[in-house]
DNA sequence: CTAGACCTTCCACTACACTGGAAGGTCAAG
DNA sequence: CTTGACCTTCCAGTGTAGTGGAAGGTCTAG
């Protein structure tokens, strides 16, 4: 299978799919006689379980490392438990951060349907986002 | 005041100040005959407005239109509701996303504790990953 | 007079995951 | 034989918010 098939049966594109290789998530493919990549039928499990790690929200960097364990001929489980569970502390820590946000948000633009343009001065540069 | 000095009065670094003056946020300030930046009193109100905007998760570019909205003489009271409405709206959509990805790190570290080692083949890469 | 603290400009680089484009090669259909 | 789809490599750029460093100028204290 040439590389527009494997992007057409991904979903991703050829672009992205010789990033991933130049990256270490895919090896070099076998070529056809003229050149051409001509990828193996398991190499859709491949970019379908990259697609399923990065919703997971693992970054290029840690699929390339659980990648190269399973090439390695280990099962890479201890050290996906590992990345998810920082992965899973970083994203509360986020989900906390964008609460924060968005408190401060609601609370300027309760600020905002409360406050008379007419008192803005210029010294303060805007009282909606100053008031906090 | 110098650049050294406003700097350590708005907690940030000469560097960042001269980023900021080229990015549009601040205007050129007058010159020691010396040629050193020599910044009036009220900038520091200006890097602190830019430090709490950015805290309500506006961008740099966004901070720089607020500003020069104010900078031509109108209170950008109008300007802001919109884009605090529009970021609201953004921060609320981000959250969900990354409720979902926490979910999902949730299952799979329950997949995880749950899966025996010795049951992952190579086809697969990783049973913990890719059983959702 | 000199050390050193502070300033100047300019260029390059960081991380992340791609994306765009140029110049040229391969292959099947008409 | 030519057209057009598809492929190759390589280089460069996207966006964000700065950071690092080199080479050199300015100013103040001792």
């Amino acid at each position: 299978m040439r590389i527009g098939a494997l992007a057409a049966a991904t979903g991703t594109t050829t672009k992205t799919l010789r990033f991933y290789e130049q990256a270490g998530l895919l090896a070099d493919p076998p070529r056809t006689p003229g050149g051409y990549r001509d990828y193996p039928a398991h190499s859709q499990a491949r970019i379908g379980f990259i697609r399923s790690a990065q919703a997971a929200g693992l970054s290029l960097a840690e699929i390339r490392d659980v990648l190269a364990i399973r090439d390695g001929g280990q099962p890479p489980c201890g050290h996906v438990t590992e990345l998810l569970d920082r992965h899973l502390a970083d994203v509360e820590h986020r989900i906390a951060e964008l609460e924060a946000t968005r408190d401060m948000l609601r609370a300027l633009t309760r600020t905002a349907s409360a406050t008379d343009p007419a008192t803005c001065t210029e010294g303060d540069i805007c009282r909606i986002l100053t008031a906090h």
